[in-house]
DNA sequence: CGCTATCTTGAATCCCTTCAAGTCGCGTGG
DNA sequence: CCACGCGACTTGAAGGGATTCAAGATAGCG
């Protein structure tokens, strides 16, 4: 699964290039990185690490999707976030992994050791201030999605997700207006409180309302976004129509 | 309602002075930031700031204890953190509030207008890295309640809610087992995902099974940590029984 | 073409909410 | 001092949305 992948060992020709922890920093900085870096590659299915494991790496997801979750002792899971491209795992300065990762997608990751990441922070402020800017906004992102485990309804929280879906997993294909879900159904009930029976019947109202139409089990085409947003419970935000 | 604080203006004496942002600052760049700092106070129930109004400053809770909460169109309200002394209040880079932030008791704000803050943490490195990792603790506090809140039943809820206030909400006299909950019923309801009516019921419970004795309304013992720990529905984590 | 995992649908149950009184605590003013 | 009033809290009963349990349908894959 180690394929030479010579092509992207430049940093300046990687797709995550201008949104990861390494955007905005000058051509030294860049080069002092690409030496130390690795990549690292999962396949669909794999656990990446799990919480209690002491943590060696820190990482960017470079390509593919991964799920950040907890199981509580009695087996219940909540997944607490998809890992997407440019996203991060693991922290400096902590020495055990929090929480559960797991690859959803086939995944490369663009790896350093915490040690030599550690070091590359203190020489690099900017760095630093990166990773703050990108720590409060997954902050953020996580307390709207407090708002929605905690307070709305299977509806709402399926309309949000698919928004969501069709906002961040931006695919390959511009053009055409077809998404996937990079989640099973069982997935998507760990990520939205819910059951998977749950899920299932939300996606078949919203399927018999024709707000939107299923390909596949998996691919699904957003016929009225007005709908979804309003189904949503949250108010159009800064994405109203034009 | 703005005593002189003199004694208070040294940052050397201020009392989240170990904790907070501030932590580990050399004198030099302690001083800087002494210069431009005011402490400012607001009382019980003051709204401090409202989601998308301008982000002028940024502050740390010095005493006291405030909640970030969003509103949903039709009322719903959820919590989604509660502010103690030395959290962090706004975030450099960002041009609009988040969050609504209100004062739940008597509090006071170490206060920067945002520009002072934004040139001052480009100054000093050290900074930054504290402020990420302060980011990166909300962020697992984040997530762990959204284990809370989209897998815990009512009781469980109850229980983590009651060990995080014996944590974190640690009185000025440590010998005395009482503590004191800052919140209403209602307001716990809206941290929680649940309503005022099931909090009022799952804590009558508590109190009836002899696990936590009431003092007053708002005034716990518990009786039984042990027990907590185990409806919290959480392993015992780190804090296991010597 | 059949096997298995995944997904859908139905029916019964349950936990939490909703609606509706009632109680408690505390400050005010008679 | 105590009646009064108001906000916060408690408790009960009915209702509802999601879960649980149990089949059945569908799709992907050898």
């Amino acid at each position: 699964m180690n394929a030479p992948l010579r092509l992207q060992d430049n940093c300046a020709t990687c797709p995550i290039h201008h949104t990861a922890l390494c955007a905005h920093q000058n051509g030294p900085d860049l080069q002092k990185l690409g030496i130390k870096k690795r990549y690292v590659t999962y396949k669909a299915g794999d656990p990446i690490q799990w919480r209690g494991d002491t943590l060696t790496h820190i990482s960017s997801v470079v390509s593919g999707v991964a799920s950040l979750s907890r199981t509580m002792e009695d087996g219940r899971v909540q997944v607490v976030g998809l890992l997407m491209p440019s996203d991060i795992i693991g922290r400096p300065d902590r020495g055990e992994v929090e929480f559960d990762v797991t690859a959803i997608t086939d995944i490369k990751l663009c790896q350093f050791n915490k040690t030599d990441f550690e070091d590359l922070i203190l020489d690099m402020p900017r760095m630093s201030h990166r990773m703050m800017e990108m720590a409060l906004d997954e902050l953020n992102l996580a307390r709207e999605w407090m708002v929605l485990l905690g307070r709305k309804k299977a509806h709402e929280r399926l309309a949000s997700f698919l928004l969501l879906i069709m906002r961040r997993g931006r695919t390959d294909r511009p053009w055409d207006q077809t998404h996937t879900l990079p989640l099973s159904r069982e997935q998507m009930a760990n990520f939205l409180g819910l059951t998977l029976e749950t899920i299932s019947r939300q996606l078949s109202k919203l399927r018999r309302s024709g707000v939107v139409t299923f390909v596949s089990q998996r691919q699904f085409v957003v016929e009225d976004e007005a709908a979804l947003l309003h189904q949503s419970g949250d108010e159009g935000d800064i994405l109203c129509v034009a």
